[in-house]
DNA sequence: GATGAATGAGGATTCATTCAT
DNA sequence: AATGAATGAATCCTCATTCAT
């Protein structure tokens, strides 16, 4: 969020702009960038003209930063509002609890990963200042979390690990169109995406090398046990 | 053929429409279908005209889905040429076989990952056709592999699982950009390449659970057997 | 507005829609809806680009069909306004008072008679509502008077001699180049349009048979009654 | 026709180049001559390729000009077969069959009198020499037959005569489209067009003054009394 | 005589943006 | 804060035409 952002403590003004930035997140998300007119965003707020977006922003571009921040901020609260665990045990129920913010989250916002991913593919020069201010601490942090954990691999070998983990993570959501297409089932039914959430953890433990997390797993058995899917 | 078409004499000199198909796989990995003019397709390719491009190709659209068939065939066939193995240890060396070659292909190509993932995101209904045709076997073929290996999930999982690997292999690649800012190291030198190759085969093994965590395996092998849920 | 565009003051100053009508209905009538570009409008118009024309029409279609109801409205509208006589004498006068006001009006608006016969001939399934809610009326209001008129016509001939009055009247103006081409004369000139009205208005009474030709018309007068054909 | 016309009294290569022409009248008939691009036609003819047509035809509007040449030639030679005619009578039966027979080609050739039409409408600036040619001979005999007939016209009107009767004639057919949106009945049905035989001879005998013409109105009048159109 | 390829010019339409109100 | 109008640039695509084969 830049320049003429909420100013601090007061929710007023919140309508317009706020509804263009939802509007936008939608937009963009479905069809990226370059995919997304002015015109139909303000169309979506209700707006009868574009020029109205232009008192809210400086331009599209701005406007599509903007989404972009505010998108990434909240995962990245999310992520950082973990507690600085020492132990491999803390950490294992610490790393647990994030997913599941973070699955809880994808879930509500089913475009940010989208907008997310795209953003990652797209052409990054415009968005350096962002990702270093936002993305470069919580990789940071999470190496850290990674390198507590009685890990299996080498320190050379976190970041693949790191990227791994965000790839499974949000490529799931991201991809959920072309999951339904091919798995023939929607990936984002509730039963799916508690599978979804199980097999995440369950990786997740596994990759990092933690041994307890076969905990959780023993309350889901009788759940496997559910009539099986059409993939 | 004007310009740089064929010189005389070397017959398997490429055709204008492979030229075109190139440059255009190029454009659209980076900046999308929408991201990219026409025009700029066929500069790149030396055309003086766009009218030329139509020559080879219906439409925009048209070209768009001849780049990502033929990108989306190589992997197919890549992964189709494994053989098929019965047992888990053939099925092991074959796996990690096929993850040589998609490796090695995707750092050959390196834009077709991106090109991949962003139809993935994008909006998939012009790809239902191509989808059908071309993922959903390849998508059978590797459930069936998963299946096959001595696995720590449960039928109704193996989506999840592959759809993982996915994006642990493909994510890695089409994110390289993001990468190298947030890592500040060249995800596609050689070494780091190599470091991913390692990590992909390690992860693979350990989540498909051929080489390592037996532990949980036992419990689930009954479950395996049950019936796909409804997703 | 820019421009040429309303000088303080004068309220009545025509708007830049109208100036575009106007324009279009040139054009159109000069060369039909294809022959005509956008851009030639635009510039017609004073606008310096053709994006500001869509500004008030959604595309050129909708333009020219704003176009040609404007026009055929205000034929409609002449004949419209003609008293609903009863009596053969009274409806003599009115058709001759509809015909002076009729030619009339397409003397002011030479360019109109082109744009309708062009509309006529042209491909008129984009045209089926306007000709449904503005022709179809006026067809039947011409039925009525033809019907009234003591002419010699069955009621099955009615329509072709309804479509016989409209060419003469019409044709004259529409093809007024081709005459000028052939006759060597300028069927616009005054002489040459009082000679037209003259001989409209006498081939109308002839036909319509109000005033001259009685010896055959008796004895069709039963058949008139007759129920008409399925044409 | 121009320079490459047929040579003499070889039927020949007749094939692909009076395709063409048939394609071409068919096309320019419907949409005018901007409005059909040259691709359409090859097309129509079974070209594989637009390039072809320029071997029969220098450009698309030297294909136009023969088109429109071949259809006016076609109606001159009907009318210019009228045998020169002193007398009033055998004027009258003359009329009449000219009538008949233009009208019957009318109906054999229904896109002729809309390519016409148009050609008289559109800019004839291209076709002056055509013109010249072709109609202004044809113009000087209808002149004469008109002259020739009890007229109730002085001779300054009888421009204004040939012409009304020029469009009865042709408009009949050229806005069949229109009348049969506007009347909801097909005006080219068989009944319909007696009709409009009957009708056109009818008012042709009123308008030249000619007084044998009810000779061939009484045997139809059975035929009145068929069951009603809906007009 | 027919075709594949190429091309310059132009087609309609949409784009993001600005300005006055 | 919102809107109507305008605009330059760019969009995809089609046009008629030419040339070598």
């Amino acid at each position: 969020m830049k320049g003429r952002g909420s100013v601090a403590g007061t929710p007023a003004q919140k309508s317009t702009r706020d509804s263009i930035l939802d509007a936008a997140e939608r937009r963009f998300a479905e069809r990226g960038f370059t995919g997304v007119s002015v015109r139909e965003i303000a169309g979506d707020v209700g707006l009868k003209n574009q020029a109205s977006l232009y008192h809210h922003f400086r331009n599209k571009r701005a406007l599509y930063e903007a989404v972009l921040a505010r998108g990434v901020e909240a995962i990245v609260d999310l992520v950082a509002s973990a507690p600085p665990s020492t132990s491999a045990a803390a950490s294992t129920a610490a790393v647990d609890a994030t997913l599941d913010r973070v699955i809880d989250y994808l879930v509500e916002h089913p475009q940010l990963p989208r907008l997310i991913q795209r953003a990652g593919i797209d052409d990054i020069r415009h968005l350096r200042g962002a990702v270093t201010r936002l993305l470069r601490p919580l990789y940071q942090q999470g190496l850290g979390i990674l390198a507590l954990s009685g890990a299996q691999w080498s320190a050379e070998e976190l970041p693949h690990l790191g990227a791994g983990l965000y790839h499974i993570l949000f490529g799931y959501f991201a991809n959920a169109q072309l999951l339904e297409l091919v798995t023939q089932a929607d990936p984002l039914s509730s039963a799916a995406v508690a599978r979804q959430r199980r097999f995440v953890k369950s990786a997740v433990a596994q990759l990092i090398g933690l041994r307890s997390s076969p905990a959780h797993v023993m309350p889901l058995r009788g759940v496997r046990r559910s009539p099986p899917p059409n993939f």
